[in-house]
DNA sequence: CATCTGAGAAAACGCCCGTTCTCCCACGGT
DNA sequence: ACCGTGGGAGAACGGGCGTTTTCTCAGATG
């Protein structure tokens, strides 16, 4: 609180005007991030055309983020791991900004027609790469998590495509895998 | 503090004998679910005998953690976002236990014959999984990382293999993929 | 039996920090 | 020029909590 005055040069009483509470402005702060954060992710995107770069652009994205000198991870994942057993407002914005995320790939997933389920695939790439990269302390993670990605988007869209051999073969390629466990969720 | 020693019953004197500040139990504490976390995986993995099968184990596993009742997400990552920034020694134990998690994974990965590029893949599914499964609040997770290593997982092998157009074919298979970016790393 | 040691229980201390209160000045109306 | 209002700056309050201290007593020792 006192840090933050003193940063803002706002005074406290005004502050407190503003935000009854602590608690009710990092909501803010955090509702104010989820929306500049899938914001500069749109618009990054947006700079591809073609459906497969748009969802790989994603983790290019990542990549520059992570390279931010301030980077210490993904403010959602670290507030609701501090606050989300105690604050069940902090924990409902964290799932609503991770909701959301998941809606913005869904949408490019879906523009690039492969089927819905790799979404979730790509989710998790995404959001284990934030973890990691935060941790490890490096950029990496984001290619790894591309790399993957690239993996998988093809093999995706072979699913979904008319020729559902491709996947089938592609299934149990060479390496026979686990029995137990459905595909497709 | 006062909570441990009312739910232990050991007195708080005694408890400042043995740890010397809160943050020395805090660390002792990680250190201990480091080696019982990795420990219990092990365990569940051993329990499967066909390399692949061992390396699917691990997303099992993850499901069976995440429908445990009390189950709140990743300590390390949690403890990480709270005090990574703060104190270097929660940030180096949150940082070892991610690395001996990699190379548990990296073993795994190994005896199925798989390039070693993956296990930083299946990495990443496994963080996201258990970040995502905390904020969502459902175990899902686990069975999409399975579902997107059971993918991962063969296509690797095939690029390990002696039969590399295996892997170039899966590479660039019906949808061409963005230009930009080096496949691995 | 007297005494000394060490452990248990809980009160007390001290600090941090979120929140509120007080003082003071600048400005606007009459 | 006088006075009331509102906002700025910082002190002050209060609770929470990590840590220390005090008090007491059980058991061992000479």
């Amino acid at each position: 609180m006192d840090a933050i005055r003193t940063a803002s040069g706002v005074p406290l009483k005004r502050l407190y005007q503003i935000f009854p509470s602590k608690n009710s402005l990092i909501e803010a702060y955090l509702r104010r991030r989820d929306a500049r954060w899938l914001r500069n992710l749109a618009e990054y995107v947006d700079t591809y055309d073609a459906p497969e770069q748009r969802v790989l652009a994603v983790f290019d994205w990542l990549f520059l983020w992570f390279n931010e000198p301030d980077f210490r991870g993904c403010g959602f994942i670290n507030a609701f791991g501090e606050l989300g057993a105690t604050s069940q407002e902090v924990a409902d914005i964290a799932k609503a900004h991770k909701d959301a995320f998941r809606r913005c790939l869904a949408d490019l997933v879906a523009a690039a027609d492969a089927p819905a389920w790799l979404t979730d695939q790509l989710v998790l790439l995404a959001e284990g790469a934030m973890t990691t990269a935060a941790i490890s302390g490096s950029p990496e993670p984001a290619r790894h998590a591309r790399d993957a990605a690239r993996v998988l988007l093809p093999v995706a869209h072979a699913a979904a495509s008319p020729l559902p051999e491709q996947a089938v073969a592609l299934a149990h390629n060479p390496a026979p895998v686990s029995p137990g466990g459905t595909t497709t969720r």
